[in-house]
RNA sequence: GGCCCUAUCGUCUAACGGUUAGGACAUCGGCUUUUCAAGCCGGUAAUCCGGGUUCGAUUCCCGGUAGGGUCACCA
C-alpha cells in the first residue's frame, strides 16, 4: 500500500491526479444527463476546479492528457486510439486500494516486467496504461495482445454460460495437464508445421510471440479429446495402468474376480477405447469391463451368429458340437504358448472350414458375454487357458439347456 | 451510440503477391484374420462482399457487411 501511495503522491506532485470531490449521487447524476442527451459521459469534462486535498477518503483521480495515442503491439501491429477513448479514470479508490489500472502498472514496473501479454479486451484500455506510463516516466514494456478462447457458438469468449468447466474438473475427469496445455497453445498460436501433439518441452522451444494469432479461436472439445488421446498413448505402461487404475470405479474394484493382474493385461485395451478417465466409467456402465473378472451372463441364442451357416433344424447341436471341437483345439495348446498368436493360428483351418463367422463370433461372447468386445483371439489370451476353457464349457452346458 | 479489434473448409489452422488453396479434428465411404475399438486408404467441404494497386491478389490499400471487445470506486 505503501508503494501505491508513494507513486500516488509523485503524480499529484505533477500535476496528474487529484482527488474527485463528488459524491455518488452526484456522479450518477451527470452519467444520467450524459445519456439523455445522448452524448458519450466523461468525467474529464466535469473536472473540479479546485479539487481539494487528497486525504485517502476521497478516490484519487488521473488527470488524464487528452491526444492520440500510437503504440506498437506485437501481434497486431501498428495501433492507436484518439481522445475519445481517453477520461480520468481513478487511480485509488476511497477504501484506500489501488484499482487495477493503476495496481498493475506500478506492480509490473516494480518487479521489472518486460511483457505484458493479454487478451483482447485490453485493448481499448491501453491508451489509459500509456498515459500513466507517461506521467510516471515508466519505459513502456512490449505489448502482446492475444487472441480469446471463444465458446461454442464460436462468436463470444467462453465463460461458464457456454459451459467451460473450472480448469481442475478438466482434470478430474480424466484429461492429461500436458495434453490440456497442448490443446490451449494450439488455439491463438501454430508454429506452422503438420505436427499437432507437443509436450511441454516441445512448445517451450517451438513458442514464439509472432506466430500468435489475431482473431479467436473456438473451444473444440472434440479435438481436445482427440489430443488428450493422443497423449495418452504415448504414457509408459506403468503409467496407463495407474492412470486406468484411478478411474476404475468400486463396482468393478469390489468384483470377487477382480485382480490387478488382469486389469494389468486389459489396460491396452481400455486405453485405446478412451478419450479420457471417465469414459472408463461409461464403460463399466455398458457391461463393457465386468467380464474380465466374473463370468459373463448371457441368453444362449445370442452364441449364434447372424448370418450363420448353421442348419436351423439341429442348431444347437451343431453349435455345441463346434465349441466341442474348438475346446479340444485349444487343449492341445501348451499353457506358455496360450498367446493371441498361436491361439489364431490353431483355430484358423477350422473356422475358415466351418465358416468363420460360427466359430470366432461364439467363442468371442462365450468369453464376453457382449455385443461388442475385442477379438476372440485377446480375450483368450488375457484368460488364459484354463479360464477359456471353463467359459468355452460354460457356453455348451447353456446350449444343452432347454 | 462513441472508440477499437477481427474475418481461409462445420472447427483449429498452413500458404516470400504466382500452390490443382495444404494439414488436423469432426463427418461420410472403403480396407484389414467377418462384433467393437484402434489403424490404414479415400470422399465431401473454405479464401465474407465490392472496388482499387499489380502482368498476377487468400495475401497490400479503401469501402461495405458480419461478428466481437470496451466505455465502473471489477479485474
Amino acid at each position: 500500500m505503501n508503494i501505491y501511495k508513494k507513486y500516488a503522491e509523485k503524480l499529484i506532485q505533477s500535476g496528474f491526479a487529484y482527488a474527485d470531490p463528488y459524491t455518488e449521487e452526484e456522479l450518477e447524476n451527470l452519467r444520467k444527463k450524459a445519456e439523455e442527451e445522448k452524448r458519450p459521459f466523461l468525467f474529464r469534462n466535469h473536472r473540479p476546479e479546485n479539487p481539494p486535498v487528497w486525504d485517502g477518503t476521497k478516490p484519487l483521480r488521473f488527470k488524464t492528457p487528452i491526444k492520440t495515442f500510437k503504440w506498437q503491439d506485437v501481434t497486431r501491429g501498428n495501433l492507436e486510439a484518439g481522445p475519445e477513448s481517453l477520461d480520468d479514470f481513478i487511480l485509488i479508490k476511497s477504501d484506500g486500494y489501488p484499482t487495477y489500472n493503476f495496481a498493475h502498472i506500478v506492480d509490473d514496473y516494480e518487479m521489472g516486467v518486460t511483457h505484458i501479454m493479454r487478451a483482447d479486451e485490453f485493448i481499448s484500455s491501453t491508451p489509459k496504461f500509456l498515459a500513466l506510463y507517461e506521467a510516471l516516466g515508466i519505459e513502456r514494456p512490449e505489448l502482446v495482445t492475444l487472441p480469446p478462447i471463444l465458446g461454442k457458438d464460436g462468436k463470444k469468449k467462453l465463460g461458464k454460460r457456454d459451459g467451460a468447466k473450472d480448469f481442475l474438473e478438466y482434470k478430474d475427469d480424466g484429461y492429461l495437464p500436458e495434453a490440456m496445455m497442448n490443446f490451449l497453445a494450439l488455439i491463438g498460436w501454430n508454429p506452422g508445421g503438420e505436427e499437432e501433439i507437443f509436450t511441454k518441452e516441445d512448445l517451450i522451444r517451438l513458442f514464439n510471440l509472432k506466430q500468435i494469432h489475431t482473431s479467436g479461436g473456438q473451444f473444440n472439445t472434440d479435438k481436445l479429446d482427440w489430443i488428450n488421446h493422443e497423449h495418452l498413448k504415448r504414457l509408459s505402461p506403468t503409467q496407463k495402468e495407474e492412470y486406468v487404475l484411478s478411474f476404475l470405479p468400486d463396482e468393478i474394484k469390489n468384483l470377487k474376480g477382480f485382480s490387478l493382474n488382469i486389469t494389468k493385461k486389459i489396460t491396452p485395451i481400455i486405453i485405446e477405447r478412451i478419450k479420457k478417465g471417465i469414459d472408463i466409467i461409461d464403460m463399466a456402465k455398458n457391461g463393457e469391463l465386468n467380464y474380465f473378472f466374473e463370468n459373463p451372463s448371457y441368453d444362449k441364442d445370442n452364441l449364434f451368429f447372424k448370418s450363420s451357416k448353421i442348419p436351423v433344424g439341429n442348431k444347437y447341436q451343431t453349435q455345441s458340437e463346434y465349441l466341442n471341437k474348438l475346446i479340444s483345439i485349444l487343449s492341445e495348446i501348451e499353457e506358455k504358448d496360450f498367446n493371441k498368436d498361436v491361439i489364431k493360428e490353431k483355430i484358423w483351418p477350422f473356422a475358415d472350414e466351418v465358416g468363420r463367422g460360427d466359430i470366432l463370433w461364439p467363442m468371442r461372447y462365450a468369453l464376453s458375454g457382449q455385443e461388442k468386445s475385442p477379438d476372440p483371439f485377446q480375450l483368450a489370451e488375457i484368460f488364459g487357458k484354463q479360464e477359456t476353457l471353463a467359459r468355452i464349457s460354460l457356453a455348451i452346458e447353456k446350449l444343452k439347456m432347454l
